[in-house]
DNA sequence: CTCCTTTGCTGAACCGGTTAAGCAGACGGC
DNA sequence: GCCGTCTGCTTAACCGGTTCAGCAAAGGAG
């Protein structure tokens, strides 16, 4: 059988079909050069032999690509574990990538300066053809950073921020207007944000918006205050706003996690959800359906987001120019933690 | 000042230091072949150019390693997000990857098969240098793939079921021995283990041991029941059991989120815990501390366990003989939601 | 029949590293 | 003074692809 251990090169192809190298690489690229039959001669032995391309050659050759995408997620790691956003986008991307044969490099940072670190590795090793930018900052130096290293990159967030880098963002500001509305027509007043670091942009566009709605509708005991999504952030912050003398009626959290240990604090102080207290949380997830009550959750399609994104920094990637898209905002989902005001 | 637009290759380095190619390369790696002085000139001009090796380039040399480990997880997307294990998992082993500058490559399948061509893809394409296996099953076909394509892999799992593979395996039974003697000792005689499919070998592992250790406790009531990890399972096999007339006064879960579901059907069906019920989570997360009354949970350190297994990885990718090795032992968290059975 | 174009292929350079082989010069032993 | 060895470097092949230039043969136009 003459059984070949390596695995088989473009070499081994030629030398059974009896052409050049070159003339295997133009039929298994699709490339015109071969007629017909050869190219089908060179297709059917490629596929006897089992032959892959290798990744590291194709990619060495002038204006080659690795065939990866990278994601730097900089969280600390026990929060990041629970959140179903992370591995939810990163299914996404998944899906999208599988079409393409491409793969995700995923990165776990604890501070900004590694995750700008990894940027500049992974451009100098070539390791992959573009990133995936999450949890966007004000004045954020990622931008900079990879607009310098001319690594192709999509912005996850946005558009306000994302410099020229193309962007998928969602509306967030109509979401918080409908949850005001929502609640207001509950005839919640006293309402609280607990929203996430005020560097995020995302954090501080959902703030505005709520401040304005709460104008718009009259609610002039409506505030923010800042948290960082951890569950403690959650259960501390929580805590504080339910000991107030004019507690507030109706909660809205930034994340999911938080509205859950927001729920734990609520009944731990013997205030009930929801008749005593509303609870809105940002990003649904299984979590906010299993917990009791169950939580009113403004949710969106996030895998969907991860396979949009990654197709546009795949676009982007082959240099095809790109503008901020918008992906579909998300949507109110009212259950269980939420009901009108009592007197 | 002639800026390089691209980036600096060694033969960059070589021309800047007088000197060929080769001599170069012999510097950088710390390999004999040049005098001290013109290593130390070599890499003072490289650091200058801000040089680092291309992966791909690298890659390509007979024996060359790709510099990144591969990781697929097959589960479903939606339930995948909501465990903590992963991530942790995940961030574990980063943490140990970024000592040596490897990466990590992440892919989310939706069934087993899809899971095998991934590993056939990336030995073909040469994507990683080996692999983490992970959720091992009984008869798993994936240790016999790796063995046959010559990836080199280790099992977070096992030992059972590992075949050759180096392994890292935790005494599940012992923890479970634990479990049911601390309920035992709280006086539940009927307790029912909610387990993960019966085709992943760490729920043989827990179920069995579960069993022997009733049994030996005397607990003839005791019994297993199987299901799937999600939190829909979680809430359809907790809303039969406490349906019963013999309904179980304690449960264990073999994971979290099964576990916060199974709560919330007891919340639901007006069954106090602990009071009336004790609940059991196996992995432990931020998630049983959250939820209210927080659950008595076995805890073992995950990042702790991915930072090993990639360690061995290294090792078992270098060629270096490896065996089987043993983690660290999930403990018992006891926390509010177990207590002594009401007569 | 000649000239020009197209088709189909070959040969070789190239990407950016690693590494074996070769070689000049210094140095030491006897 | 001669030989052998070690040091420090160069040269060139190699990894597995891509791609450009070149070239022979076929086909079509005039």
């Amino acid at each position: 059988m003459g059984a070949l251990m390596r695995r088989p090169t473009i070499m081994d192809i030629a030398k059974a079909a009896g052409v050049s190298k070159g003339a295997v690489s133009y039929a298994l690229n699709d490339r015109p050069g071969v007629s017909k039959a050869t190219r089908a001669r060179i297709l059917a032995i490629a596929h006897d032999l089992g032959w892959a391309p290798s990744s590291t050659a194709r990619a060495l050759s002038p204006g080659g690509r690795v065939g990866a995408l990278g994601l730097v997620v900089d969280r600390p790691a026990h929060s990041l574990g629970v959140e179903p956003f992370f591995m939810q986008l990163v299914s996404g991307i998944e899906a999208e990538l599988a079409v393409t044969g491409m793969d995700l490099l995923l990165q776990v940072t604890e501070d900004a300066d590694a995750e700008l670190a990894v940027y500049r590795r992974w451009a100098a090793e070539r390791r992959v053809d573009g990133v995936i930018l999450v949890d966007l900052r004000v004045d954020d130096a990622r931008v900079a950073l990879v607009e310098d290293l001319a690594l192709p990159a999509v912005v996850l967030g946005g558009p306000d921020g994302a410099g020229t880098l193309p962007c998928l963002y969602s509306d967030d500001a109509a979401s918080m207007r409908e949850v005001v509305h929502y609640l207001a027509a509950l005839g919640h007043e006293r309402i609280a944000h607990v929203c996430g670091p005020g560097g995020l942009v995302h954090s501080r566009v959902r703030s505005e918006a709520f401040g304005h709605a709460a104008a718009e509708a009259g609610l002039h005991q409506a505030f923010s205050i800042e948290a960082d999504y951890t569950g403690e952030a959650g259960t501390r912050t929580t805590r504080k706003l339910l000991a107030r003398s004019d507690r507030p009626t109706a909660l809205v959290y930034d994340n999911d996690l938080m509205a859950v240990a927001g729920l734990g604090v609520a009944r731990e102080m013997g205030v009930d959800v929801p008749s005593r207290l509303s609870i809105v949380a940002w990003e649904d997830s299984v979590l906010c359906q299993l917990v009791r009550p169950s939580l009113t959750a403004v949710s969106r399609d996030v895998p969907f987001c991860g396979g949009e994104v990654a197709r546009m920094l795949a676009l982007a990637v082959a240099a095809e120019p790109l503008g901020p898209r918008e992906a579909p905002r998300g949507e109110l989902h009212p259950r269980a933690s939420t009901g009108p005001r009592r007197a």
